[in-house]
DNA sequence: TCAATTGTTCAAGGATGATTGAAATATGGA
DNA sequence: TCCATATTTCAATCATCCTTGAACAATTGA
């Protein structure tokens, strides 16, 4: 992941209703979740639900699928951590104290 | 952490210039490095330095202290595990696979 | 106190992003 | 084919964010 594409996540991240259609697909597991559903669940018109999802999908952190008549889609956990890692990687100067670029770990460690 | 807050750590760190000034700061360690010296570092004017410093601060991600006549910044790392725990709780609805909320463990899991 | 150093605040501008409703596209069944 | 369902695209409007330069504030040493 370079720093572009981090931007780009973290941008579709930076928004009340994409962060909410996130966690509701990080909860909802692989399987994934119609855009349908995902609209009426948080209460979106279907306009402003697929724009949310098409910058969420835009920046790698949610993947498509079309189910007959419905779009499915699901978190991407890959990209995630990538982006975690991203932010994370290099922390204190790579310190031998700090044993990943895991954020837990980082929370407990000498940081 | 709350949603909130969530959005505005993520909002923070979408953007260019603020994205480098955090890796700097997470690389520099909890010891910090003077605003001036990150302006320089990233060939930046003190009033755009400024203000993705402050940025920072309010979202809780980088917290400042004064000596002499320079401000040191520095990464909070507390603050930036809490926003990937924030992103990251109730994985795949809690399935016992998973085992926190470290997104590297999530990687590897069932998901 | 005066001057130099270091950072912050402010207003103006140009650019980017979000919401809405209407129209368009894709799929499946009668 | 025709219609209903499901979702996307588009243009317009409104709001928000970033950059710049100039002025302001805080600290230290001569």
């Amino acid at each position: 992941m370079d720093e572009g594409q981090a931007v780009q996540g973290f941008a579709a991240l930076a928004q009340e209703t994409r962060l909410a259609v996130l966690k509701l697909l990080v909860k909802a597991g692989p399987e994934g979740v119609a855009a349908g559903a995902i609209g009426s669940s948080l209460g979106m018109q279907p306009s402003r639900t697929s724009f949310h999802l098409a910058q969420l999908e835009r920046a790698g952190l949610i993947v498509s699928r079309r189910e007959s008549r419905s779009v499915i889609y699901s978190a991407s956990y890959a990209q995630l951590t990538s982006l975690i890692q991203f932010l994370m990687e290099d922390c204190c100067a790579g310190d031998p104290r700090i044993v990943s670029g895991c954020a837990p770990i980082i929370a407990k460690c000498a940081c």
